[in-house]
RNA sequence: GCCCCCGUGGCGGAAUGGUAGACGCUGAGGACUUAAAAUCCUUUGCCUGAAAAGGCGUGCCGGUUCGAGUCCGGCCGGGGGCACCA
């Protein structure tokens, strides 16, 4: 037990504990446990292959403390690590060195492994995970045959982001300022075949639901503006050219609508070819080129120049009969709402800028209530405030709220709309063109062959089939999900890692893989260059080449945590009804609206198909903040400013940087690595090896098993038992350390000191700084790891002071302080400053006004 | 442009509307030492003052209150998110 040096030697003491945990099994999580049970998860590394920084330690530190607390507290504690392994980088070293990306990943997974290991948290490594290993992606497979059953899983021709360079699609999220976010090259528009995931369907419910998690609300808040509902209507206007139908537009005010100058269409609207008449022809045609070369940088940043040209058709206000000319313009995006719009110039900003810049009319419609807290009376358009109709026949005088429904249930009335809720919210393009990610466990068929399938009910179908046409040979294929059993489908060895430039991923040059017969009856599979064996129902089909991408493994991995060796199931129920989801997710910002979004979908699926009990993954979200560099920029190696954990293990012990991670501010904030302050907490634990180990390493002779300490001692102790207690329970670390400094600073100054004393501040130090507290505390006779003693509790009685300090104000400005006995009334604390010369100097000659006594706390004395 | 968060000593930061600056770093002085490191003690917001004491002070301006770093309004500065979403 305990090693035995003599001094701080943190470099013997830390992994002579890491041995004994690991030995122990002291973090093992138990299912079988009959104690509360305590969920608590990091957001999993990526691992990629620079290594650790010291921005991981610090919310994987916050977790930890978290996670020894409560085992001490008497809770069954599951606290585990895995690999968000799936990756960008991975695949480009791959593509680079020819290696396979599986062993790359597996390097960077050994050395995070490590490093992690260093740093003494309290992980359950039998549950590690590996979102790569089919084990794994088994399930993940599994889940999405779930959505594709549900028929949240669908193929479309998406114009996406292809890079030339990285010879690769990229989603919205991985393009900054126009250029790839991996090695910032120039990407460009091209449509391709994708799978997508029907998110939209929960929108309502990703939006409804926020109201149920205890989440900053900084984050909540992105998370509804992403969703972005809005409420209004869809309006049918009629078109001059009777043959062509209706115009369907979009709009959020339809009070408004007797405002209406002009219409717009996106550029990729389709019926701008029908309405655009000969004469103009030329200007559209020219105007729609331009717009589909422009990447939506470029519409972007052209926002303060709207551009459009006329059609040289109108359409017909539904009411009020008024003919209408319909523009083109790139300013209305096809993506959202019907791609048509009325426009509104009096009461839209970017509808009047057009106007004004075509000099297309402008008519008011909304006018502010004059004299009313809003409405000053003045006309100044766009006028985008609260006010009543004018010059719309009918309405004229209505609050635009109410005219708002009216008019909308008017126009409903006669066939000519309905309300609508729309939302910014997408489909989520759920395919890359890569090699390393996740294969669809899905075959292209026939018709005819997914014909006799659903005949014969072999597989779990969609409701409607999932089907794509193939341009170059005119054949419509349809998707045919491979069973359970034959899952899960691993990648295929390749020759090369680079795509197929055709913007198929390598997967479309492996033809063994590619093209196979098919056993419907068994899921087997043969490669299609093989005779078509005569026993049994054999088809041909033909591999899915699109992989998923990475968000699809981190979709989940909470829940295979609680079961990761489960073969049957993805977990098993029991284990789901032990430990449920996370009590606390601890993890950066930056994934405050994706990562968090796409798991609370999958979630909302999986809690549909009655899978897990809860419908949100995550009550308690925290955010740690950005450890920034000495320089206070953010960490890069360009900059040379990031600081390596490894380093500081060697120099000051993990302990120390774990506790100086946690002192450097709030867990949340933003803040600089002071490479000084560190120093500070190193003398801090230095300081506590002194106060419980004399020179010659044994106990400290000034420790008695039963002494009198100083009655302001064990009030400080009992303070600092409560104080530490709270803090961690709302993660502000960096105020428990202090207190617990506070403490020892005290301890070091009493001549004698209660063993039990002692003990109590190793174990309120233990979260934080473990091998210290477990070393000190073999050395002081503890039995077994401090980590399973339970938590230490606050006498209450110790807390109460006899004597109260009572600051003395005269109008409100400190003038001196006194004590009085507890219970003490107004008149007596008046009474005592009156009797004492020096405070009652301060009243002499003054007409006393208003005295305000706070008990315990303040006298104020108001005087002229 | 819109939405949100944050501005406190030389530095990181602390403060249920009630002593602003806890705790730590840095600096200064001292003890120990042949010397240095380490350690320990004192001190460290600014101004006046020998001291006692007093004045000023939480980005700026105003307000509410007996009392404001904290609440309200307006500005200035920094950070994050969204970005023609009709």
């Amino acid at each position: 037990m305990a090693t035995h040096c003599k001094d701080y030697e943190f470099l013997q003491i830390e992994p002579y504990w890491q041995t004994y945990w690991s030995d122990h099994q002291s973090f093992r999580a138990a299912s079988d446990s009959t104690k509360p049970k305590y969920y608590v998860l990091d957001m999993f590394p990526y691992p990629s292959g620079s290594g650790l920084h010291v921005g991981h330690p610090e919310g994987y530190t916050a977790t930890d403390i978290i996670a020894r607390y409560k085992r001490a507290k008497g809770f069954e504690v599951l606290h585990p690590i895995g690999w968000d392994a799936f990756g960008l980088p991975a695949e480009q070293h791959a593509v680079k060195t020819g290696t396979h990306p599986a062993s790359n990943t597996q390097n960077n997974i050994s050395k995070f492994r490590q490093q992690i290991k260093s740093l003494g948290f309290s992980y359950d490594w039998d549950r590690e995970i590996d979102t790569t290993d089919p084990r794994y992606l088994r399930w993940t497979q599994w889940i999405f045959l779930q959505l594709f059953k549900r028929g949240l899983a669908y193929v479309d021709e998406r114009p996406v982001w292809w890079c030339p360079e990285l010879r690769t699609v990229l989603a919205n999220e991985e393009i900054v300022d126009g250029k790839s976010e991996v090695g910032g090259f120039p990407v460009e528009r091209r449509n391709l075949r994708q799978w997508v995931l029907r998110i939209t369907a929960y929108a309502e419910r990703l939006l409804a639901d926020l109201k149920e998690v205890d989440w900053p609300e900084s984050t909540k808040r992105m998370q509804e503006a992403w969703i972005g509902r809005s409420e209004g209507a869809e309006l049918l206007f009629g078109l001059e050219a009777a043959n062509l139908g209706d115009l369907k537009v979009f709009t959020t005010r339809p009070d408004t609508i007797f405002g209406v100058t002009y219409m717009v269409l996106a550029p990729e609207h389709p019926l701008v070819a029908a309405l655009t008449l000969p004469a103009m022809r030329a200007a559209v045609d020219d105007y729609r080129r331009k717009a589909s070369g422009k990447s939506d940088l470029e519409r972007t940043d052209l926002a303060k120049d709207k551009s459009g040209v006329f059609t040289g058709s109108f359409a017909i206000n539904p009411a009020n009969g008024a003919r209408v000319p319909i523009w083109v313009a790139d300013y209305v995006v096809m993506g959202y709402g019907t791609g048509a719009i009325m426009a509104v110039p009096a009461h839209d900003e970017r509808d009047y800028e057009f106007a004004v810049r075509y000099q297309l009319p402008i008519i008011q419609v909304i006018e502010p209530e004059v004299g009313s807290v809003n409405g000053t009376g003045s006309h100044e358009l766009p006028f985008l405030g609260e006010g009543n109709l004018v010059h719309s026949d009918g309405y004229t005088g209505l609050p635009w709220q109410i005219a708002k429904k009216k008019i909308t249930e008017d126009l409903a009335a006669k066939q000519r709309g309905r309300a609508t809720v729309n939302y910014k919210l997408r489909d989520w393009l759920f395919s890359r063109q890569r090699y390393w990610g996740e294969p669809f466990p899905v075959l292209w068929i026939s018709s005819e062959d997914y014909q006799r399938c659903a005949a014969a009910g072999l597989s779990a179908l969609p409701a409607t089939p999932v089907t794509y046409r193939d341009a170059a040979s005119q054949t419509e294929w349809f998707a045919l999900p491979l069973p359970e059993q034959s899952l899960p489908l691993v990648l295929p060895d390749v020759q090369s890692y680079l795509p197929s430039g055709s913007g198929e991923s390598p997967l479309a040059n492996v033809t063994d893989w590619l093209e196979v017969w098919y056993d419907v009856k068994t899921g087997a599979t043969i490669p299609a260059s093989q005779p078509r064996p005569d026993s049994g129902e054999w088809i041909r089909g033909r591999r899915e080449t699109n992989t998923m991408p990475q968000w699809a493994g981190s979709c989940w991995y909470y829940l295979r945590f609680t079961d990761p060796k489960n073969e049957q199931a993805f977990a098993s129920p029991r284990a789901l009804e032990y430990w449920g989801v996370p009590d606390l997710y601890v993890g950066g910002a930056e994934h405050a609206v994706l990562h968090l979004l796409y798991a609370r979908f999958w979630h909302k699926v999986l809690f549909d198909e009655g899978l897990v009990g809860q419908s949100e993954p995550f009550r308690k979200l925290f955010h740690q903040g950005i450890i920034l560099g000495e320089d206070g920029e953010k960490m890069s190696k360009s900059r040379g400013n990031v600081v390596n954990p490894d380093a500081i293990i060697a120099s000051h012990g993990t302990d120390t940087l774990r506790l100086y991670l946690m002192f450097l501010g709030p867990l949340e904030a933003m803040k600089p690595w002071n490479p000084r302050g560190i120093e500070g907490v190193h003398r801090f634990l230095h300081r506590v090896w002194r106060l419980a180990l004399g020179a010659d390493g044994e106990g400290n002779p000034k420790i008695k098993p039963d002494t009198q300490e100083p009655a302001t001692l064990e009030k400080l102790l009992h303070e600092t038992i409560k104080k530490v207690s709270e803090d961690i329970e709302t993660l502000r670390f960096n105020t428990a350390i202090s207190q617990m400094m506070v403490l020892s600073n005290a301890m070091q100054d009493a001549p004698q000191l209660r063993t039990s004393t002692v003990r109590t501040l190793l174990q309120l130090l233990a979260p934080f700084a473990p091998h210290l507290a477990e070393e000190l505390w073999a050395r002081l006779g503890g039995q077994g790891s401090i980590g399973a003693v339970p938590w230490p509790v606050a006498d209450t009685a110790k807390l109460v002071s006899t004597e109260l300090k009572i600051i003395m104000q005269v109008n409100g400005k400190h003038r001196g302080e006194f004590f009085v006995p507890v219970g003490t009334l107004q008149d007596g604390a008046f009474q005592t400053v009156q009797e004492d010369p020096k405070l009652s100097s301060h009243l002499a000659n003054k007409t006393i006004k208003r005295v305000i006594y706070v008990p315990g706390k303040i006298l104020n004395i108001v005087v002229e």
